[in-house]
DNA sequence: TATGAATGAGGCTTCATTCAT
DNA sequence: GATGAATGAAGCCTCATTCAT
């Protein structure tokens, strides 16, 4: 008696239906209107607008639910209980697990959260008093230095089919340690 | 006695203008149409449309623009012959010196032209055989970091107050040596 | 309980009013928008493109709707099997039930199909090789001089008050016979 | 001391070229701007106002025209003097000479000068009268009719490359005897 | 609830026309 | 007088959103 009535799959379903669909579609480049989401989703224009009221309801959505995973992600890394390092490489790997969604955000030019930028900057800091950050560097370059390169280890590393495992530690060595050539490294 | 005949500033001027807010505008964000940019270039709407008889065409002039900077940037950088870690400090100068316009590129998704990654990515594979840059991270991801960190700091930079010197020398140092703790080195 | 779902009308209706509108809308002279025949047909300007993506799309519903009507009326018309002076008779009556979409085609100068014009061309080379039509002037012309003066008839008779078997009778005479004095032949 | 001040040709030179290059865009079809006319005549269209302040203004030029070379054939045709039959081929050959502005009218869907069908009315309203027109057809049928077989012959002949004289002769001989076969008539 | 249909607002583009040199 | 440039109005089309079944 819990589920009334629907179509196929239940109203809970359908929705992740749509958020994944939109995921993948504002992720992959070009010009996307409500019908091809819906459309992805396989249902109907309107039935879109009983789930999310409005476009921006549905990008609110989406980016709820990436800060929220990635939320859980940096909590449960315990971040302040960490060295600064492993702090970071948690980080990267709760990133990158959220993966298409977190690109959508970036795409759709959605600032990304405090909440979701917050630990990430209080972590870089602690890391500086430690010594173990650059002080040289502005801590907004820094934060956002360490999204983008997440964002294109996921957005590349996807075309040269990299697993997440591969992606994070590329990532994290790119802001640990640059590019400068340090091969064996890690 | 120079120009023979205008309305109030001159055609070439005019256009500058137009390119300047168009960068300006799609630069920063929220959707811009060409009644916007019209608008910011203090033009009629139909006017733009002698100037540029699509907005495709605005974005290609914007587009070859960048990319001609740019070009001109790294052609007289002579990057294949000088040291790699001089090359790459050349090229992120030239990327910074395009500045606004080349933050569109990226914005606006145009994939830069091979004409402009090209000369990157062979930089950076002679670096890789003289053991200055790392080859456990594909080449295509070690072209676009460098691209998105030289974003970064040009935008953050901007808000920040920063020169150009000090966004490219930002850029170059999390580039090649990345975050790690090195506050002293340059 | 025929119909399941629609607003005012039915969808097919709809259509088929927007048809008459833009026949008689664009059948009478001047310049005519999509807004104007979304405003005669009862309708918004949008819905209008939810029937027809395309202005053209809409002339080609149009023409397609002519020339299909005449071209049944046409093949129904058995022209190859009866005389040439009643299958003249027979594609002119065709033409006059047209009626209004026939004159659309004229007026918009989309040059009517072959699949139209060429059963005609034929039956009136048939009357040549049998004496019953005129050699001394070109078959084009022929074909469309027939064309025209059901125009013409069916546009002035409208006016004149004419029904359609005056119109029919009145074209083939004078495509036939001319407007040489014969006031009692028919 | 006659002409003060102009290009090349003229004022009244460049308003006839102006005119002719109308006739002829106008004629063909597809549509023309101002500019378009403007370019054929070799002007700027700028300048193009200076001779017509409006498009319209240009259009009733045009028709003025027409209907001036074509009163001008009729005047001096004397309808009224001579058999109905000279008449009309004189009328016809009046307005085959008047050719392209002829059609165009036709084309722009500017309903014919009554100064201009009010004579030809009225030749076969006569010629009804004496027996030689038919009578069992509405007399404005008879008036279109005539004009449109005349534009088709023009256009159609001139595709054919046939000369004015053949395509007066063949508009006259469709216009009274129709395509019943009578080759070797006329 | 799911959906087919309708729609207002807004974007791109063209054209006739005006203005200043 | 001739022209390069500028522009308002209008046309085509799309999209997010609402309505009625």
């Amino acid at each position: 008696m819990e589920r009334t009535s629907m179509t196929g799959r239940g109203r809970a379903a359908t929705e992740r239906e749509i958020l994944a669909a939109a995921a993948r579609l504002l992720g992959s480049g070009d010009a996307v209107g409500m019908g091809k989401i819906a459309a992805a989703a396989g249902i109907a224009r309107a039935t879109l607008y009983t789930y999310f009221p409005t476009r921006e309801s549905l990008l609110q959505a989406l980016e709820a639910g990436a800060n929220e995973e990635a939320r859980r992600g940096l909590d449960e890394a315990h971040l302040d209980q960490v060295p600064v390092e492993e702090g970071l490489a948690r980080t990267i790997r709760a990133l990158v697990a959220v993966g298409e969604n977190f690109i959508v955000l970036l795409r759709e030019r959605r600032p990304p959260e405090p909440a979701f930028t917050a630990p990430l900057a209080a972590l870089l800091d602690r890391g500086r008093k430690e010594g173990l950050i650059r002080s040289d560097v502005p801590l907004p370059i820094l934060v956002d230095s360490l999204l983008v390169l997440v964002a294109v280890c996921v957005r590349e590393g996807r075309d040269l089919g990299m697993g997440s495992e591969d992606m994070s530690s590329t990532a994290l060595r790119l802001f640990l340690a640059g590019a400068r050539g340090a091969a064996e490294a890690d």
